[in-house]
DNA sequence: GTTTGAATGTCGCTT
DNA sequence: AAGCGACGTTCAAAC
């Protein structure tokens, strides 16, 4: 690939000219980049309307599509992979359509003006390495289960329950069964939920009678999480990621 | 402002020239597209390396920043609005910093080439209209409650208890009280703790012995989260959004 | 394909 | 600032 072939662009390009680089860069598995001032439309879980004014538009050869604003980090409308794009030029404008079954969604971008167009020949091996995840402080506490409690030991991860798959399941000093749920940062009510629906699993599963510990590791919680531990008798362990 | 003003692009540009545009369209408030080959590094919430590979990098003047690669909707780096933007060349290649506090976050990126860059300014004066969320799904039934039963009465929307604000407060026919939960899709055991949560909050606000029904309005649930209702004794409604 | 829960979720609103 | 819940959440993994 030379420099030459890897980027394409237009600067206020004729419609059909712009209309023709898009074409050629979507057959190809381009990305596409167009800037200008547009109105969009979307039709399918929701439904959208968005009147006339500049934005950046993006068409990945995987089939996503985004239209963002000069502001916020989410698009301002979008298309999830796997949408199928198109392009044509219609009374001088340049409309965009990406399309998915699905469900059905439709997203039509119409563009007065195009500002300016790029296609870029894209090639990316490399896999995104991220740590200080929930995983990673799953492995710090199998390697060091004291950190839970002294004399917890697990005895197994993700195992299954009626109500879902435990974070770690093992059993503490005494011997007793104990679930531990995970979460890397502050957690409110929902999680201290997820986790005495797994106790009560558990207790249901297990012989009758076996009182089961339920313990949430997290940073912190919040107030409300903290009453809701309280009322269902289950445990809070502080942990911060590393 | 003119056509010609809107939009500076530059094509395999040297370094410093490219820093300079980058560098002005972030003074001037401008939006800022970069497509090269990069390395990506995250340290903040969690931390990320990304090696060498081509990518289509977005700075927003709102202090967003987006990488993106060929494929997915989201974006594989990026870094919310508030951050501050930055550029500079060392030793022959482009790098890009944005950084934010509270939390501290900070992202670089690192371009052994750019292919292209280019500045936008833009204006955008239009909200985004949608249709057809849980919001519009409490209108419709304000409008008409027997689409949740025969009889049912609203008394309130958003009313407050020690769990949070239930979506619609009534009494049904022979006048008890109703907590109703509103979801615009399928929903899963989440959506059940928290209409739990809010009936039991309300059998205590209110005077002992008082039997509070909660109802869950969806288009449909999953096997656990009917489980769950059942087990909890709440009712379900199915509803789908217009 | 459906279900489930994580996420650097983001976003908006209320306290 | 923190808490809380919606979102066209998206995403990946398990079933």
């Amino acid at each position: 690939m030379t420099a030459d072939s890897a980027v394409e662009t237009l600067s206020y390009p004729e419609t059909d000219t712009v209309r023709d680089l898009v074409d050629r860069a979507i057959d190809r598995g381009a990305m596409v980049t167009l800037f200008g001032r547009c109105t969009v439309e979307y039709d399918g879980r929701a439904a959208s309307s968005l009147g006339p004014g500049d934005r950046h538009v993006t068409l990945k050869p995987d089939g996503a599509a985004l239209v963002h604003t000069d502001e916020g980090q989410q698009p301002v409308n979008w298309q999830p992979p796997g949408s199928a794009h198109s392009v044509s030029a219609a009374d001088g404008a340049l409309e965009l359509c990406s399309e998915r079954s699905n469900p059905d969604e439709t997203l039509e971008i119409s563009f007065e003006t195009v500002a300016h167009a790029a296609a870029f020949d894209v090639s990316d091996p490399e896999e995104l390495a991220v740590t200080g995840t929930e995983a990673d402080l799953k492995e710090r506490i199998l390697e060091d289960p004291d950190l839970v409690e002294p004399g917890f030991t697990p005895l197994a991860t993700e195992r299954a329950t009626p109500a879902g798959a435990v974070d770690i399941y093992g059993e503490d000093e005494s011997g007793r069964t104990v679930v531990v749920e995970l979460k890397r940062r502050r957690v409110g009510p929902d999680a201290v939920g997820q986790l005495d629906r797994y106790v009560d699993a558990l207790e249901r599963d297990l012989h009758a009678g076996t009182a089961v510990r339920g313990i949430l590791v997290a940073p912190s919680v919040t107030d409300r999480a903290r009453q809701l531990l309280a009322k269902k008798g289950l445990e809070f362990v502080s942990l911060e990621p590393t």
